[in-house]
RNA sequence: GGUCCGGUAGCUCAGCUGGAUAGAGCAACAGCCUUCUAAGCUGUAGGCCAUUGGUUCGAAUCCAAUCCGGAUCACCA
């Protein structure tokens, strides 16, 4: 049990004990003894002074006696204006160190086992990943491993956007343009040479709107009666008629464009469980609907188009199915929904989607809801904050949308040029070396993306990323890796229990921190928040840097705490490691 | 206009289920490498927690209003 659940059920006990009367575990406060006074926790007693009829000074000091006399947690204690200042006993921490160590797996039981899929990524296949994505993704990873190391079930999801007119947009202009290129003739990734043709659409659409206006048609004439759009929309008839030609060229691109990905994905050690497609979707959600209209759920409109009416929760009507029966976004949404919850039934799943899309998952949700789909209590959107730059938002039409695999290359020749500088890396082969750069670019990109709260949007300071010093994750890595040549040097480790050796203030100031790591696993999960995992293991590392400073390990003063140390060194790598590695960065041994 | 989200140091962010004198990192300035990796450490300086009112023993935190910024309210995805 953590250590702040043990001080709350004896100071519950105590008040019992002192009172006759017991309070709910939720009214006691406890909070990090401020580094001015002295104490490790601290109980603040004015929300018990209503309860108790006491002063709270009073309180403070009845059960400051009587918890050193009932509880061998403590050491001392000193009363300040109602808050009780508990010191605790080096033994719990001595305890905490004999017991874990050796540990690397840190798991822990949440309240309540749950199955969670996650939904992440979940791209549009016209064009490659962009920055924008790659926090999603990362999100979406760190998110399924903490939930993991909590003793969740978890399936990593992919719903890839594979149809639609933006495909065909592509399609069209590879048709005009491509002369039969591949990314085997061009040697150019499928997913950006996809992307090209569909830059290329836009530019002759821009091109085609600007004649026609020149020829004297309205803006909003031109825009739909563009050539070059005529036919994608064609292409998008075809595509939902079974056209062979058109579904073989639609498979192939889309083919290219999944290689590309993958690519892409690989880089980033990112995996799924399961990959879902649009196209196999989008059927199941008119089915859907169309039971819901059975059913009285949904009603039509004269022109055959079917709705439904969320006035009653304050939103508006929606639609579900055009006049013509094709399928619009939430068509497809709904189908998918079903699938996933057919498939695993599970008891939440998670979107990890932008924030933009607020509202659309918060109408799926109630759509979902008043269909009777059992599935719909559970969905959750996971809502980030966009990206932006310094300069404002990333925009496609002006060309400052930075790709994901220009920015992951970027990354690795920092860490390249900045390890060269430093010159430390003698005697790496030159995988090693490649290797390394990789760690430390991706750590470094990995954690600027989610040591931010995903749900505030977030500001991509390229002087700043690249920055290696301070809140970042090469600062991490270097710990670790720190630790592990002082590890390395120190050969075996004796496993003796070191409870007779007197702990100085930081070393117990150590314990404290490691101590309370399951308890940020267990609430970054609750609160499906990478971002805490950044700030824990943040503060371990600086921590433990300035412990180092002034505490000699191999050269200690006695064996007790040389051991003692290399004990607390071996942990902190430990959890270095472990909490990294739930960001999905590694932890270098040497750099 | 309706709804939702945000506003904390020059910059980027913690803290927000109410608790002691509001914390980090970067940038600035001043120091620390014959000693376990200086990608490190220490110190200085930097604040009307957007504004106003309310709730109470106590408010950056909760409530209301206002101001500013963003998102969204498509037969787009």
């Amino acid at each position: 049990m953590q250590i702040v659940e043990q001080i709350k059920l004896e100071v519950q006990k105590s008040i019992t004990h002192i009172y006759k009367q017991t309070p709910g575990i939720e009214l006691l406060t406890i909070n990090d003894t401020k580094p001015e006074f002295e104490g490790d926790y601290t109980l603040v007693t004015f929300a018990l002074s209503k309860l108790l009829g006491k002063k709270p000074d009073d309180i403070a000091n009845e059960l400051g006696l009587d918890l050193m006399n009932r509880s061998r947690l403590f050491a001392s204690f000193n009363v300040i204006k109602g808050f009780l200042n508990l010191v605790l006993n080096d033994a719990c921490f001595s305890s905490y160190l004999y017991a874990n160590w050796q540990n690397k797996v840190f798991e822990v039981k949440a309240a309540q086992h749950k199955k969670v899929m996650v939904e992440y990524s979940s791209p549009n296949t016209n064009k490659p990943l962009h920055f924008g994505h790659l926090r999603n993704i990362f999100l979406g990873a760190s998110l399924s491993n903490i939930l993991r190391t909590t003793s969740h079930e978890v399936i990593k999801a992919n719903l890839i956007n594979d149809r639609g007119i933006h495909i065909c947009k592509s399609m069209v202009a590879w048709q005009l343009f491509g002369n039969g290129a591949t990314p085997e003739t061009t040697g150019t990734k499928g997913d950006h040479l996809v992307g090209d043709y569909y830059v290329k659409f836009n530019d002759e659409y821009k091109s085609q709107m600007s004649v026609l206006v020149a020829e004297g048609w309205e803006q909003a004439d031109a825009e739909k009666q563009a050539p070059i759009m005529l036919a994608a929309q064609d292409l998008l008839r075809k595509w939902e008629a079974g056209d062979e030609e058109t579904i073989t060229l639609w498979k192939t691109m889309n083919d290219w464009v999944y290689a590309g990905f993958n690519i892409t994905y690989d880089k980033l050690g990112i995996t799924f469980d399961k990959r879902y497609y649009e196209s196999d979707t989008y059927l199941l959600g008119k089915k859907i609907i169309e039971e819901g209209l059975a059913k009285g759920i949904l009603f039509q409109k004269e022109d055959k188009s079917v709705w439904i009416d969320l006035t009653h929760e304050g939103l508006d009507q929606k639609l579900l199915l055009r006049g013509d029966g094709t399928s619009v976004y939430m068509t497809q949404d709904i189908g998918t929904a079903n699938l996933k919850y057919t498939e695993f039934g599970m008891d939440t799943s998670v979107y990890v989607i932008g924030d933009e899309q607020n509202y659309h998952m918060q109408v799926l949700k109630l759509i979902m809801q008043k269909l009777g789909e059992p599935g719909a209590d559970g969905i959750y959107h996971l809502s980030y904050g966009m990206v932006e730059l310094p300069s404002g938002k990333m925009k496609s039409r002006e060309g400052t949308v930075v790709d994901a695999d220009d920015m992951i290359a970027e990354m690795v020749n920092i860490a390249q040029k900045n390890t060269e500088e430093l010159g430390k890396v003698e005697g790496f082969t030159n995988d090693e070396l490649v290797a390394l750069y990789n760690t430390l670019g991706l750590g470094a990109l990995k954690f600027y993306l989610l040591r931010v709260d995903p749900k505030k949007k977030m500001i991509f300071n390229p002087q700043e990323s690249i920055d290696f010093h301070g809140f970042t994750g090469p600062f991490v890595q270097y710990t670790h890796a720190r630790i592990c040549s002082i590890l390395r040097k120190a050969g075996e480790i004796a496993a003796d229990a070191t409870s007779s050796y007197a702990m100085t203030s930081s070393e117990k100031g150590m314990l404290k921190i490691q101590e309370q790591y399951a308890a940020v696993l267990l609430q970054a999960a609750h609160e499906y928040n990478p971002s805490l995992i950044c700030n824990y293991v943040f503060q371990l590392a600086k921590t433990y840097n300035a412990f180092l400073v002034d505490h000699s390990i191999l050269k200690a003063d006695s064996d007790a705490a040389k051991t003692f140390r290399l004990q607390l060194s071996t942990l902190t790598r430990n959890i270095i490691s472990h909490g990294l590695g739930l960001l999905g960065v590694s932890a270098p041994e040497r750099m």
